[in-house]
DNA sequence: TTGGAATGGCTAATATTCTGGTCATTAATT
DNA sequence: AATTAATGACCAGAATATTAGCCATTCCAA
């Protein structure tokens, strides 16, 4: 019995395309999923799913997995996803810490 | 007890990364935790982790509360996340289905 | 300054994933 | 064509995530 969950297309999709990544990047590298699945310290049925795109797998062993085969996550040729984090620490800074239910009207444009 | 398993720099990395993003995001929108947890679906507890960027969160969920706030997911501006299933598929199936165990040095230079 | 809401962190109970195994099918190599 | 390894799919048990609730603390708004 599958899991009730709704998801939004653009979320399901980008599953998908992490999934196809992933195949992609191991075939590209002649690796069998066994080969793989071993390398990343998972078993093959969960490889399977990964690649199946599947919503439930964690992010922690689709990354790991991402990461094994070279896939790019967030196209961050150039800096290192380091630097990113530290970006978006400091635009986080700018904003208010905590968010009250606000009764004026803002104006959010970045 | 936390989870014993390693995980590389570059995965731990991306995940702190989309928890910070979903985050930005989040306040930007002047959302609370419980207000994108609601909308999610889920409770206020997992989308703390999320935004914490622990490797334990569902990619499902992951993927779902980013593009809730906007996430751009494969900073897939241009083309439609679709698209790049259906690139991602030729390229698939221009590679052999299995692989085998191979004796031949094959050049992969893409 | 103060009241109240948002956040951070914890717990036990529940729900779900991950594993390791098996089996059938398919494709690559000889 | 035959052989054999890779893949696809399923299962029960073990491991783990998710939830709902609670409390303490912090910060925003009045």
């Amino acid at each position: 019995m599958a899991k009730q969950r709704a998801y939004s297309k653009y979320a399901q999709e980008a599953a998908v395309l992490m999934g196809e990544q992933i195949k992609l990047g191991r075939k590209r590298r002649q690796w069998t999923e066994k080969n793989l699945a071993d390398r990343a310290g998972i078993s093959r049925a969960t490889l399977q799913k990964i690649e199946n795109g599947e919503m439930s797998s964690t992010i922690g062993l689709v990354f790991e997995v991402a990461a094994l085969v070279g896939v790019k996550l967030f196209e961050s040729e150039k800096l290192p996803l380091s630097k990113h984090i530290e970006q978006a620490r400091d635009k986080i800074a700018l904003l208010p810490q905590r968010i009250k239910a606000t009764k004026k009207v803002v104006h959010d444009d970045f």
